[in-house]
DNA sequence: CGAAGGGTTGATATTTGTCAATCAAAGTGG
DNA sequence: CCACTTTGATTGACAAATATCAACCCTTCG
């Protein structure tokens, strides 16, 4: 499973979305499965809010009293660690569900990375949502899975890959996250920086860096500029991923 | 959240734990929320088994048509890299639920470091009774979530921390594991391999073989034999941990 | 008794991190 | 509209952590 791509779009189709009734984007991001009448609940307890690029959503620590459906926009997920640094945990993308976590509060901080459109609901209504909508529980409990996987697909990334590796499996996965949402425009927008990217992949940005210039000397990818990536030779990406060590 | 312990034992204590009835081990691992018809329900449908060491539960690419329940011993989670080595994911304990996946197929090998006893029992009867019983299907989210925050804990372990702090962290998240289950007899138990441990951590068996010799110079930790592990100064792992670095 | 598996230790190589200088782009305020 | 600051990116020289390779030991098991 793709450490970028946590959604299980299930049997359906995530590009056939319909427009947004008042905040339960129907069938979209955990709203998929439900019928009429649990949408409409959902609609009653839901508020639809957009949000400038470098907002936060919530704080490692703060009461998880909310949970949030991205509508449109990239997320960071990040916690901060003691000497101040912080660990990338994820990124999340339109349809994802934020903020639905086991314990009392939110483990990680959520931050725009781009300006954002999302739905937000109570924690509590959602429970009872979730009591209510054996569907949506069911739901809710395939993407908890699906972003398990994700997360101990990464780990191997992180733990035992090369930087070129980890760099190449990166890009892949962004890749593949655009592709499996219906946005394959050529040139991927990549909002993160250097920075974020090595907090994610455990490398400091200087080394990330020097990779992308490694691959952008070898022609496998090129920056036209406006934040966006492309793409040249997924075969070298791939191969680079799978270990094949072309030297740099 | 303790990597080694993805377990949330919610409300109940795991100590009062019934002999095991049928095979539905009551108020145990996913039992725990069960009603005396679900176990009955659940006996029906799964049966109880024992297994030697170095046994193989499923391996990674079969068809995901079983989940476990672990009742006695210790299992190692590990997916096998294209250059052929390991990447080990988690330990599992007593109690906790194997198997249970988004996919067609097991994400990892499940092989049993110790003598093993589970219950076994097939997805399909599983999923029906997640749809009958609600308090079961939250048993497993909450597990399933548990299992995330501590995946997304080890990953933060394994893409940040110096070797020191990898082996100090598995060390405190091993002990707190066996103390949550009521097992804090002084010794723990410690049937993985340096090779485990490391490929647990990101590291080389090497790395793990020196860090607990200077552990063991430093008299933080003993290894009495019998593949069992003391202890000894809880503060200084703790703060290596936490980064402050004591040379070693 | 010999082989195999696990563990320890040392010498050396390699990768990646750290520190530092510079540059470009994008805001910001007068 | 233009300095001025801030943020992100690039590149180089160097240091440090960890991997790699290799030898050896001990225990267990057939």
């Amino acid at each position: 499973m793709n450490p970028l791509d946590t959604a299980r779009w299930s049997t359906s189709d995530s590009r056939q979305q319909d427009p947004c009734v008042g905040c339960a984007s129907k069938r979209f991001g955990i709203c998929l499965p439900l019928d009429a009448q649990a949408l409409d609940d959902l609609s009653g307890d839901s508020d639809r809010h957009a949000l400038p690029a470098k907002s936060v959503l919530f704080r490692e620590g703060d009461p998880a009293t909310r949970a949030f459906s991205l509508l449109e926009g990239t997320v960071k997920l990040s916690r901060l660690l003691p000497d101040g640094r912080q660990q990338v945990v994820g990124f999340r993308f339109k349809g994802d569900l934020l903020g639905y976590t086991a314990g009392k509060t939110y483990p990680f901080d959520a931050e725009l990375l781009t300006p954002g459109q999302f739905c937000r609901i109570e924690r509590s209504r959602l429970d009872a949502l979730l009591r209510r909508y054996p569907a949506l529980e069911r739901r809710v409990l395939d993407m908890c899975l699906g972003e398990l996987a994700a997360t101990q697909e990464h780990l191997v990334t992180v733990a035992r890959r090369s930087a070129e590796a980890r760099v190449a499996a990166f890009l892949i996965g962004l890749a593949e996250a655009h592709r499996r949402r219906g946005l394959l425009t050529g040139d991927l927008p990549m909002p993160m920086t250097r920075s974020d990217i090595g907090d994610f992949l455990g490398l400091t940005l200087e080394t990330v860096s020097r990779t992308f210039t490694a691959f952008k000397r070898h022609g496998w990818i090129a920056e036209p500029g406006g934040q966006k990536l492309r793409l040249l030779d997924m075969d070298a990406l791939e191969q680079l991923c799978a270990g094949e060590h072309e030297r740099l």
